[in-house]
DNA sequence: AAATCCTGCAACCGCCATCTT
DNA sequence: GAAGATGGCGGTTGCAGGATT
């Protein structure tokens, strides 16, 4: 499912990313934080383009990304904020915490347009003769939305068990900062996760043979800005008990008013 | 069992906006 | 204000694996 890797004429690889990559990448961010993602792979021993490592990381590897399983909710969120917005995946995105653009942007092509396309020709449907639209639908037409049905319920009874907190819960408790938030937040990430370590102790031995010393002048000014105050301790604003404090909201009000309207307009399930 | 088709998704590419010099 | 550098976004592609023939 994944392109095989190659190397382009500069000798950067492309394609698949490999555990040892993500590690590398994974361990670099997390100490440093992404001061450059130009300059970003030659300091974490990458043979990479900034733009494939600054991909991965929002894709894939940045915290609290959400994976698959997709809820009854949040594909409805998708199909309201697509019809209101068009295709801005990375604003629909924001308005669905630990989701990427990327992956909205998949799950739409692949399971919600024609999801939407339907909805909205029964709805003209609807309008136009105000009966009964099912009679009118040609067999292949009835075959596929019945098999999207299908998926759907087979999906909700998963959610059901697996993930029993929709949207709603999420938005309150699992804040998300927006792509260009993270930016500055991931270093923070990396020094507050605590339990959450990931690969970096594997990953730290290969990174200090390429590392620079801590006086590099790359690394430096960007540690003294992000991880702490002139006192060297934490930046208050990010630190509330040894967690990212839940009550600096990552979303502005205009965000949280939008998202609530689309929420109330909903169908009641 | 083999061949072909289809689906899902990670990753790439090119363009545009913003920032820096 | 111009030019170059960088980041971010949306469209598209490539390919593995599952489904179907």
């Amino acid at each position: 499912m994944v392109r095989t890797p190659c190397f382009d004429k500069n000798g950067r690889k492309k394609g698949a990313w490999s555990p040892e990559e993500d590690n590398k990448l994974r361990a670099y961010i997390q100490r440093y934080g992404h001061w450059n993602w130009r300059e970003l792979p030659k300091f974490a021993g990458l043979s990479r383009c900034g733009k494939s490592c600054r991909l991965r990381w929002m894709n894939y590897l940045r915290p609290n990304v959400k994976r698959g399983n997709y809820t009854k909710e949040e594909e409805d969120i998708i199909i309201k904020l697509h019809e209101a917005l068009g295709n801005k995946w990375s604003a629909i995105a924001a308005k669905l915490p630990g989701r990427t653009d990327n992956e909205i942007k998949n799950h739409w092509h692949t399971h919600l347009k024609k999801r939407s396309k339907q909805n909205k020709s029964a709805k003209i449907k609807n309008q136009s003769t105000g009966t009964d639209s099912d009679r009118s639908e040609s067999k292949a037409d009835h075959r596929e939305r019945s098999t999207e049905m299908l998926k759907c319920e087979a999906n909700q009874e998963v959610e059901s068990d697996d993930q029993p907190c929709p949207i709603l819960e999420s938005s309150a408790l699992f804040q998300e900062p927006s792509s260009s938030e993270i930016s500055s937040l991931s270093s923070d990430y990396a020094m507050l996760s605590g339990g959450v370590n990931w690969a970096l102790e594997d990953s730290l031995s290969s990174l200090d043979s390429f590392a620079e010393p801590i006086e590099n002048f790359w690394t430096q000014p960007f540690l003294a800005d992000t991880y702490c105050d002139d006192e060297n301790n934490f930046s208050s604003n990010f630190v509330e008990g040894g967690f990212v404090s839940p009550f600096d909201s990552y979303y502005d009000d205009d965000s949280m008013d939008f998202l609530s309207q689309v929420l109330q307009e909903l169908p009641k399930s």
